[in-house]
DNA sequence: TTAGTATTTAGAAAAACATCTAAATAGATT
DNA sequence: AATCTATTTAGATGTTTTTCTAAATACTAA
């Protein structure tokens, strides 16, 4: 939601690694738990905390949730850089 | 230096304000200061993380240490975030 | 409906972080 | 050299974060 909540989010390399994982396509809390040495209840606080900061959604899927990707998110964030960087919109022709 | 160290600089919104301001040009640690209810020391605390995370560099003029904006490490970071969203060098081109 | 698998929630403990006050350093000016 | 200003460092403290274990929920399948 708020652009605080996507950096915080992002900040735990725990968590990109999840996003890295989720970029080749969804997978479900199990598998994306088994990439990593953490209990299945750590791997699903951070599930939470990439949900709550809209980098990820979920679906359901039988006894599953399967999460993926959203890079909507992305976007806004990549403009926030941008704009800091000073390729301002207005034009970086120089 | 390293990635994980530059999203956790970015994770606080002090330090993300710091940025925003250097943006327009170096400031002092004391006018960075002027712009928070923090103390010089907490200021200093954070100009510490910034710096680590390459986000900025000093240069000492006078009494003063001024502080600008690293905006090679901004580049860095938009070809992370690129490539997690699928423009993935490789052409995107659908 | 009972048992099984997948995942989350609750609560606790340890580690990391942000903040302060007080003291230290660095450099400038008198 | 003595003092003043700008900034940092040290150490303490409260808060937030990460992680765990144990228990709860949700859904499937027998």
């Amino acid at each position: 939601m708020s652009f605080a909540e996507t950096f915080k989010a992002l900040s735990d390399p725990a968590r990109r690694q999840i996003l890295e994982l989720l970029k080749k396509g969804p997978l479900s809390a199990g598998e994306i738990g088994s990439h990593f040495e953490m209990t299945g209840a750590t791997i699903s606080y951070h599930l939470k905390v990439l949900k709550q900061a809209d980098l990820i959604f979920e679906s359901r899927e039988k006894n599953f949730i399967y999460y993926q990707l959203n890079t909507t998110v992305l976007e806004e964030l990549m403009l926030w850089i941008s704009a800091l960087k000073g390729d301002d919109s207005d034009a970086e022709s120089k």
